[in-house]
DNA sequence: CTGAAAGCGCTTACAG
DNA sequence: CTGAAAGCGCTTACAG
């Protein structure tokens, strides 16, 4: 069935049907009319000859291509991987393949992967910039005039539409929760300064406390990177402090599973005597034990957000530069109790 | 500094450069030899320019393309995760770029999805096939002659290298780990049958019990997709059931999380009343409450195995194909105690 | 090294 | 619908 050795081009197909390339290239894409009976007839001599398309002859004929760059920190990191597969199901369904990158929190590596993703001849980008980007990071892509999302991590003066959650109320949500029942001793174990969400979890959860009597020193701080490693480390450092407090707000749940680890270890009891809230709500929250209560922001739901809004960039769609943060909700579980 | 509008090509770096559009290429490329002063008279002119190469144009004159497809079940499935961060990391060392697609247990998928990642003109291809595949489902791939790796699963009757663990002995180990703690009465929360993995992994645990002389009866089993939900649903099936047993051996991790939740709120007290390994030993794994026990097989192992062999394919090695499967090795933890 | 040219496989404007 | 042709941006063989 399907010829081998030789690459089959369109004007096999043509001669193979008896129809011209336009014809074959019509049939193809589906632009023209043409009757059913051609487009049948020339199904067929593709199937028979074993023709693949070429896209990359395409997008240098017409300029257009089907792929999307997709620049974010780790796709072994469960979040990013929700997000991925939420991505790309809309992403393909609509025609586009993703190129995916990991750029960890390495702006040189960052910046090579932007050229080389370009270089590919994207369609479109979206990118969860690593800590401490600045706009003239991403000029590149901004040079390329090609539609760029980006998400989760926010970075100002760039002309991308911007789909995030909001990451101040989050913490907001974490610090009334522990106020409620009756905690007065906090402690964090944040993310990275110099990122968005590092800096905004942090600062909502210690202002929404301030904000309610809570004194500075009964608010223990340690941030570092979001990965389980510090969690453990993070929850290790408290005690070590010799710090009091019942009550630990994490910077996601990575990190949080880390610190549970962590504190376990050590004799505290997570649900008993001490209350654990995480960030993200990603699926082992629920499985945990005691299952975690976390902020929910939804890989998923801004996975979908940012797929939308390139998709209707790459449509052409024009307009002032959007950004939205998806409000966040606590699932309350058993890792908090009253102090 | 970059030049906007106009699409900036290699006859323009000629041009600024005062070269000609042969040396721009062997610049970009280091192929043939050159004075470096010229080398860096065209890297200024790129630079001034802000060319950004198109390596679509590339493909099409030489047939030869940076672009690698990625098949895999779900990228949000950590296992799939960890496999991707490693196979990516080494592909784009080596200047390739990854096109990633989740097939999901569609073959209709996987094959729609092959269709597309050859059309945009891959140099080479790894997949992980949907379950109750067959080896004509991945013929495209072989009539286009690009080289691939299938992983994790295997399916007869392919040209293909493919690199897996010993699932069999993974199971194997478990069995054997729950003897020699004196458990008598067994479980198994299984994947899909209709995979080499689900299929061998029942396979190994089973036999090797009916081995040491436990009778079939004293051996539930239950299979389904290798989720957390069906972990959960598995382990609430074999309360109901009313079996009797005292250790369980699940699929992988991601099961093993589910069923845990599953036993716990039934009662169960990990690591006390009931024993629990899982596979694949996940980061979560050594975090989780209690520890758990797990078969290593390393994802990230895989990933580096595959992404070598693919490489060395993509670079024009031939032979015949090849075929691993890493051993396995039990982290023994706490969710596991004597009987 | 230069310079001029061919050609990869498409899509598309054009005249019929 | 056909048929013939141009051209996207590269790489590469060729003569110098």
């Amino acid at each position: 069935m399907a010829k081998q050795g030789t690459k089959v081009t369109v004007a096999d197909i043509a001669k193979k049907a008896g129809v011209s390339v336009a014809t074959v290239s019509n049939a193809m894409n589906g632009t023209g009319r043409m009757a059913e009976a051609t487009r049948e007839k020339v199904r067929k001599a593709m199937d028979e000859l074993g023709f693949v398309r070429d896209y990359s002859a395409a997008k240098l004929r017409t300029g257009r291509s089907r792929l999307v760059g997709v620049l974010i920190q780790d796709v072994a990191n469960p979040f990013y991987g929700e997000f991925s597969a939420t991505f790309e199901a809309v992403l393909t369904r609509r025609g586009f393949l993703p190129i995916l990158a990991n750029i960890g929190e390495d702006r040189e590596r960052q910046a090579s992967m932007i050229a080389e993703v370009l270089a590919h001849g994207v369609a479109g980008m979206v990118i969860s910039p690593c800590a401490s980007s600045i706009a003239k990071d991403l000029a590149p892509i901004i040079n390329q005039r090609i539609p760029c999302v980006t998400f989760v991590r926010e970075v100002d003066g760039l002309p991308f539409d911007f789909v995030g959650a909001d990451d101040y109320e989050g913490a907001a949500l974490a610090a009334r929760q522990f106020l409620a029942d009756g905690h007065r001793n906090f402690a964090v174990i944040g993310g990275l300064e110099e990122t968005t969400t590092g800096h905004l979890r942090v600062k909502g959860f210690v202002e929404t406390l301030k904000s309610e009597g809570i004194a500075e020193e009964n608010i223990h701080v340690v941030q570092g990177p979001q990965s389980r490693a510090f969690g453990r480390q993070g929850a290790e450092e408290l005690l070590k402090s010799g710090a009091a407090f019942t009550a630990v707000f994490c910077h996601n749940d990575l990190v949080a599973m880390g610190a549970s680890a962590g504190f376990i270890e050590n004799g505290r009891h997570i649900g008993k005597d001490l209350s654990l809230i995480g960030f993200d709500n990603l699926p082992e929250a629920e499985l945990w034990s005691p299952p975690l209560t976390s902020v929910e922001i939804g890989p998923r739901s801004i996975g979908d957000q940012v797929a939308e809004w390139l998709v209707e960039r790459m449509e052409g769609q024009s307009g002032p530069a959007r950004a939205t943060r998806l409000r966040p909700r606590l699932v309350v579980r058993k890792s908090t109790v009253t102090a």
